[in-house]
DNA sequence: TTAATTATACTCAATTTGAGCATAATATAG
DNA sequence: CTATATTATGCTCAAATTGAGTATAATTAA
């Protein structure tokens, strides 16, 4: 067998380039052309003999397509089985294979509104800020408990991703739960077939492009967990913010609400940040403006602020 | 230009197969044939027809040319830049360039003990359980000191990753470490000619072949972040085991010496393990046999063992 | 029989956490 | 101008967790 030949690929580089918009994490999309108008995640391939890493490749074409300032990247994921259907009708005049990597990238500012999409919109059940969302006990779980049925291992699985019928939420399990949802058939791009597509439509979520959503949950997950050991907030906040600020920040990313007063404890022990001696004006008592203290190439191996997720959970 | 031409790559899936032996971590090698006879981690190359993901493929060549019975696999990172030489002369008759995908397995057993090869032979200045590594202070750092100079980034690069000269070791960051060292060129791999090989000979670690010992690296220091928030330990352990075989196995892992009647402790609270009713027989008083609680395809997902690391270190 | 070795139970102070109350400083509604 | 809503910040306090031991038990080896 010609090895050269089967073993050839070709490898995009996928970014789900983050930021935070008011109290929503949004994350750019590029439109798309075909029928359905799922949006997708910007990509570009990657050249071996141009770039002499994939993060500089990366970093390449985000500068050239996007003209965004991303400070923090990280490689989150290479997925072989791209759109997961090789029997599909979409690769037809392709006979390579695409292989993709995804990457994490954080922006301080999300110009261009219209070409950011909220996380929460491809991911409802995500978001439990005001408290368990509807869609789970309306239509996911219900679904889901049929689809396990006695299968003692899919019960186990629902368990640990959703936590039903007894354990805890873990908001770092999004790609876990999405993988299920999709086996499930619950999701728009787990169906080839157009008709079943139909049925489902935009319920559960906004649909994207190939394994485009995959890589976000990806995304959100790394991200949620990365947020607990790592200052990488800084990397979405502007050189000055009050407390409430980071906070509000936080809690968007995690879909989840913080004791505020245990919050600034710990970003006060940490010395994660210094005060600028400026105040914010807004609606009730002006708040300290603060700047992060160190260089922000550190954020990757700070030790980070811990975050005071508490017990039962809003506040 | 011709797009399709200029991005087709090949993968390799290399593979950091990890067992423990004793109270040594080793890592499954190939030995290598050419003049130098660095050994090698294995790899197999990734057909995209034949498999259907690339963890499938991994697993697949493990099995053929290993026999071995790998239950965990995690995918580490993929790596553009393979030998990072592409001026090299060693790929002269590819046109072909080449990306690894590396990934970290688990075996219980490490059967052909010398096909395994000790993690701290390639890495000396990783292993804290005797002591401060010699090496450090009489090889390592002086001479990355000299390196740094007055560069503001990497003295505090240095600090970051080496702890010098008042911050804490953090065993986790074995690739920065690494990466450190390569840059000053305090590695066999940093060095394409032949004569500026020959100076450096095997101090600082046994060599590897391409980019295997950064993926080794990688390797480790995952490992080690991942020892203290989930149960894989058990994946390298025996259906039957003393609670201190857990922790030897860990400490060896962490290249760090633990509290035991601490350590005992957080396993008896996460209810990880429980007894079997056996007792072991060795030297002092016997030890109850425990075994792992749950499915091991869960220890992925599960809370893990908070594994108490002190503060002074050495007990 | 003693010493060395290993296992396990238990203690206790220090620290960290979860959860809350109290008070301060501003804007805005009336 | 005053009351009220709103946000910021300081402080408390019990519960839980952690670091670092001591004490004692059950073996083997000398």
């Amino acid at each position: 067998m010609d090895k050269n030949h089967t073993a050839s690929v070709l490898i995009d580089l996928s970014a789900a380039i983050v930021s935070v918009r008011g109290d929503q994490p949004v994350c750019l999309t590029v439109p798309d052309v075909s029928e359905y108008q799922t949006p997708g995640l910007p990509f570009g391939p990657f050249y071996p003999e141009r770039h002499r890493t994939m993060e500089i490749g990366l970093r390449q074409w985000v500068i050239e397509q996007t003209s965004l300032d991303i400070g923090y990247v990280e490689q989150l994921y290479t997925f072989g089985d791209r759109g997961r259907r090789s029997e599909g009708a979409d690769n037809k005049k392709e006979n390579k294979h695409i292989v993709s990597v995804g990457y994490l990238a954080l922006s301080k500012q999300c110009p261009q509104p219209n070409q950011w999409s909220e996380w929460y919109k491809h991911f409802p059940w995500e978001d439990w800020r005001e408290g368990r969302p509807n869609i789970l006990n309306q239509q996911i779980i219900p679904y889901l408990e049929a689809w396990a049925g006695s299968d003692e291992l899919r019960r186990l699985r629902l368990q640990q991703a959703f936590g039903v019928p007894d354990k805890a939420w873990n908001d770092e399990f999004v790609l876990d739960r999405y993988e299920l949802m999709y086996e499930a058939g619950l999701v728009w791009e787990a169906f080839a077939d157009v008709r079943q597509k139909e049925k489902i439509s935009a319920q559960n979520g906004i649909a994207m492009q190939l394994d485009h959503r995959r890589i976000l949950a990806t995304a959100m997950g790394r991200l949620r967990a990365k947020l607990k050991y790592r200052p990488v907030v800084f990397e979405l906040m502007p050189s000055a913010f009050t407390l409430t600020h980071v906070q509000k920040t936080t809690e968007a990313i995690l879909g989840a609400l913080l004791h505020k007063q245990n919050f600034r404890r710990q970003l006060a022990k940490n010395e994660l940040v210094e005060p600028t001696g400026k105040m914010s004006k807004a609606r009730g008592r002006p708040a300290e403006l603060y700047k992060f203290k160190h260089d922000e190439s550190q954020s990757t191996n700070l030790p980070g602020l811990r975050i005071p997720l508490g017990k039962s959970r809003n506040f």
